[in-house]
DNA sequence: CATGTAATGATAACAACTTCTCATTATCCG
DNA sequence: CGGATAATGAGAAGTTGTTATCATTACATG
């Protein structure tokens, strides 16, 4: 059996992170976000307090194309991705679009899919006027 | 001024591996067709090469999530893409659901899309009865 | 509040993929 | 054909992201 957990201010502050950023963060971003909160946190408590979110249900993993795999709370429910290309970050969308499902060749079985948008966040559309 | 390019049989073989099979391969999926037509073949040529074609404008990358990097020949149109989650092949879809561009957050300016629908391909479905 | 032990932080070690190095080979062009 | 040099193959070396090691710290319980 595995050992039982203790609560740490480190774990609480890696939770919070997810929770109060409400977007889907890589590793090193929640790392940023949670030193806020803990100044000395280290990379590799944030590795293995993912790793026993992905556990114990707390997060998933949302992987994307080109990009460090990212993790956010569980149980939000089918929906897809928007990356920034300016700021890298990623952000959930909801809804999803009609007739996915008819792209599949035939013969071939459906299991899941997923969308990924591109372009520019609110956030740094603002910042803009560079490219 | 880059070197003039030559004509190898190399190259040549990497290029038919990518016009036969006619679907994204990652450089060791490309090195493994290719060696049936050059059979000393190295990866590292294949990586060269890859380069080159990126450059020239032969081939597109096709970036997925969790998965490395395939390369497809370029020119294709506007397209998705299926896993197999049996093969890990990665297969062309033709079309677009309609409404795409509908998830876009208020605010947030969309450039591109891209969809990926997993499950089994056909080959992987027939063989099938172990899951 | 004393004690057993899970958790942490810093860093080394991994793992997967890609690029570099260099001696050797092949291509191209006069 | 002969020479200049681009291309190749094999393996070393880099990258980037993740996991393991280990001495030290901090939970939590009696």
């Amino acid at each position: 059996m595995p050992p039982e957990a203790r609560r740490t201010q480190q774990k609480d502050a890696i939770r919070e992170a997810f929770a109060s950023e409400g977007r889907p963060l890589s590793p090193q971003e929640a790392l940023e976000s949670a030193q806020s909160r803990v100044p000395g946190l280290g990379i590799a408590t944030v590795y293995r307090a993912i790793k026993r979110f992905l556990t114990d249900g707390t997060l998933v993993a949302v992987e994307l194309p080109g990009a460090t795999t990212r993790y956010e709370l569980a149980g939000l429910g089918h929906h897809h991705h928007f990356c920034c290309r300016r700021c890298d970050r990623v952000y959930d969308v909801e809804g999803c679009p009609p007739r996915v499902a008819e792209l599949t060749p035939d013969g071939f079985e459906l299991e899941a899919h997923e969308i990924v948008l591109r372009g520019v966040c609110s956030g740094c559309s603002q910042t803009a006027a560079t490219t």
